[in-house]
DNA sequence: GGCGCCATGATTGTTGACAAACAATCCGCC
DNA sequence: GGCGGATTGTTTGTCAACAATCATGGCGCC
């Protein structure tokens, strides 16, 4: 319990746990929900995960607890230290970056494949989304268009086939989720990554492979190179 | 440890574990010793992993073994279903060349930044790689040339710096084992395997990003047209 | 003779309690 | 008044027992 002063200042307290998570509701599995928490920023970086207390907010047994701690080190989206607990990962502008190349290796190979294999129904899904975020920027509905982003990023790993570019590439963006937002939030930025993300779609409507990859590669790469604006956290 | 037959169907008897693992041996971490033993193929592909059994096996109680059991699910190298049990994974052809395809994509980038970044003990440690190379090929010594190849594409993967890379890489390499070396065994597959490397190293001592990243794709590109020719397992 | 049902055995999943490790606090002593 | 060492409290790690679940084999019934 306390135990003060992390990062930047990730205050200690034995989760407040105010109001909500009825102990009886969502049967629905732990681990979707903690995860969801760490992603949603319900649980901040560097703030504690004390087992005891999540076992009581999430009304499971602590060895539930334990085994979804260990799944989610796994996933990169936890840190654990010995005999001293777990933490929120928190992860720094470096490995951002790094994330954000390995993101563009994979991402590109993707696009192409995209390219070749997409149905027409993924091509009609791509249209919708270029549609709506057209409309997201000339509204200025910052929210609106970074959930589009995700969308279309989605749509383009599934629409690729590539079950394991899909999943490390999943792996990958839970990790920088939090980047990837004040990334969304920075002003103009949404004006720079629209014809960016048309061009990638665009690409993949005209079956064009080599120009998808292009596409996304150019994306990717002003990505990196706009990251280092939104500071280290 | 007996226990024959993979291919189309595992006998499904409990490990008999013959003579060795003396319980009391080996205190050093329980989950490397299961990682090798699943990747040195001492657990064939969809072998039960019963946790008694393997807490016997290894001198540690069941809960550790669980432990051990859901991180390698998380690596990919084992496979759980609800209430039956854990399984050795058996990657499949299909999903071999995908990760080839992705191992294409990210390793290319390390070969790039590697070429940029390694330091004068890096191009040494290259150098004398490619020279066992050579005289492996030479003395027909496919272990040995087996094991070379295990270490240039190490070697590349720490010399470019790039860590999400190398733990993306060295998760993949962990599901592909199996079919890496089948693939190894392949008559005249040294001859072929060669010369690429050899100019992998070359271009990288060159200090020639470009030049490195496509003598990488073009390698693993040869390692995926030559990969059907092995058998799905 | 085949089909379905119940008993049985084997394994996993869960729980609660206990031990170990670490951090913080308090006390006496210099 | 400050420092070293023991003590307390908190949290994780481990263990053994119990409950739940699934597969298997036998039995009766149609």
């Amino acid at each position: 319990m306390s135990e003060g002063i992390v990062g930047s200042v990730v205050r200690e307290m034995r989760s407040p746990m105010s109001a909500g998570t009825d102990p009886s509701g969502e049967r629905g599995d732990v681990l979707e929900r903690v995860r969801h928490a760490i992603l949603d920023g319900q649980f901040m970086p560097n703030q504690r995960l004390v087992e005891a207390d999540l076992s009581l907010q999430f009304g499971v047994s602590r060895s539930a607890i334990r085994a979804v701690l260990t799944q989610l080190t796994g996933e990169g989206l936890v840190e654990r230290v010995a005999n001293r607990g777990a933490r929120v990962r928190a992860v720094s502008l470096e490995e951002a970056i790094e994330i954000s190349e390995v993101r563009m290796a994979v991402e590109a190979l993707c696009a192409a494949k995209a390219a070749e294999r997409a149905t027409d129904e993924d091509l009609a899904v791509l249209r919708e989304i270029a549609d709506a975020m057209r409309r997201a920027v000339a509204d200025g509905d910052v929210l609106g268009y970074s959930e589009l982003n995700r969308r279309l990023h989605a749509t383009v790993r599934t629409a690729s086939g590539q079950h394991v570019a899909e999943s490390v590439l999943e792996r990958l963006r839970g990790q920088n989720v939090r980047h990837q937002f004040r990334l969304a939030l920075l002003p103009g930025r949404a004006a720079v990554s629209l014809p960016q993300h048309l061009e990638i779609i665009e690409a993949i409507r005209a079956r064009d492979p080599r120009r998808a990859e292009t596409a996304m590669r150019d994306h990717l790469a002003s990505v990196i190179e706009t990251l280092p604006q939104v500071g280290s956290s």
